[in-house]
DNA sequence: TAATCTATGTCAGTCGATGACTTATGACAA
DNA sequence: TTGTCATAAGTCATCGACTGACATAGATTA
């Protein structure tokens, strides 16, 4: 007892991560999938916090403390993207072209998704299947993609050493990346199986890389 | 006065507009113009219906009959922004390059931006200043180009002779299309005149124009 | 054990949005 | 002109997302 209680806390110790915030994680994943599950069964629309919330029986108040609102749950997956999307872009050489670094960028969320685990692949297929079709959540999927392209926008236009005010092209590399992957995101009608949509966001990665003009995003 | 009312019913006949309309379309109007006052006097977020209406002299309800939401407001343009670009879409040879056509739409729209009214020029700039560094309505506006894009991608695919929903190239090509747009209307910590408009869009094009191969929207 | 920190619940309230119903007003024919 | 009708506008009630203030229970640390 006071053994187990005392490797526990090497433990915490040990991970940098307390008990404390292991549990609010098994919450917050708690909420999104039985969110997830209420979603698909009668709609996004038609599902309110007090139910989502009474499913895992937090008062609604709780809810809004781990999810800023109620499309934050939907738009979810794009929390874990962004990182690394940021992360990648951080590490490739600062003379790699801008375009091809955000390529790579790409394609590591496309590594990620491919190699996570059975549960977590399943919650990302069923996020996709939720937004697919529902013209209010690919807006707010899109606006909050908007954001991402933001961020990286800074950073790119760091890289290229200009004003990110003043440098149009910079926003443009930005937008034609995340461009290409929303679309490869798109996969209409389908089963929306894993292969099926990593597939779809491969071709649509190199259909952007075979239309652009070698140096195109090097220019001044 | 019953000439007065003759003469006014004729003209109502010969426009095909009645007075009725007319006088919505006014209302209409009035409500924005009010609102994007508020709006840039106090905040959008901290502004709320009940003072738009109140500001009109309209109830909150009747305010829910011309615009959908509080966002439409601020999302005025977009209307007709998009009629411009769907009809010049229409209006251009079927074997012209679809990215081509495109950009002739973008082009429309910015000509229609620096033929209007002087009324109409202030409103647009108010909206666009509105939109400026809001986070939020950025989101909402790039929501609502989303929804513009769909409708581009379905003419784009049909000119194609494609199945939209199995044509990648069709949406990359709206998508990109659509971000040239965005990147243009874009203007940080600027005055914001119309021609400082008009010249970041018309930039954003030439831009796009030159980093695209020759022949990639032609692809199979 | 006491002091404290923090996650959660409770409650009241604001605001955007919508449906059901009533009232006013412009359009039009007799 | 007047009466009828369609439609615009107002009223009222209600829902649902979200927030701030405050109370409390349970874990953490001294």
């Amino acid at each position: 007892m006071t053994y187990g209680t005392l490797c526990q806390k090497g433990f915490e110790g040990v991970t940098a991560v307390g008990l404390r915030e292991r549990k609010k994680e098994k919450t917050r994943l708690a909420i999104l999938d039985a969110a997830l599950d209420l979603f698909l069964e009668q709609g996004y629309e038609s599902t309110t916090v007090e139910q989502i919330a009474g499913a895992v029986e937090i008062s609604p108040r709780t809810f809004f403390r781990y999810f800023t609102n109620k499309d934050h749950l939907a738009l979810w997956f794009h929390e874990h993207g962004e990182e690394i999307m940021l992360e990648t872009l951080e590490s490739r050489p600062r003379d790699e072209p801008p375009f091809t670094s955000l390529m790579h960028a790409l394609r590591a969320v496309l590594l990620d998704v491919q190699g996570s685990t059975p549960v977590d692949a399943a919650r990302f297929l069923k996020l996709r299947r939720l937004l697919d079709g529902n013209p209010y959540l690919i807006g707010r999927s899109v606006a909050r993609g908007a954001e991402t392209e933001r961020r990286l926008a800074e950073l790119i236009a760091a890289r290229r050493g200009v004003d990110p005010d003043e440098d149009q092209l910079s926003h443009l590399i930005v937008a034609f990346a995340m461009s290409t992957m929303r679309v490869g995101f798109e996969c209409p009608r389908r089963d929306g199986t894993l292969p099926e949509v990593t597939e779809r966001m491969t071709e649509s990665i190199e259909l952007a890389e075979r239309s652009l003009l070698p140096g195109w995003d090097l220019q001044r």
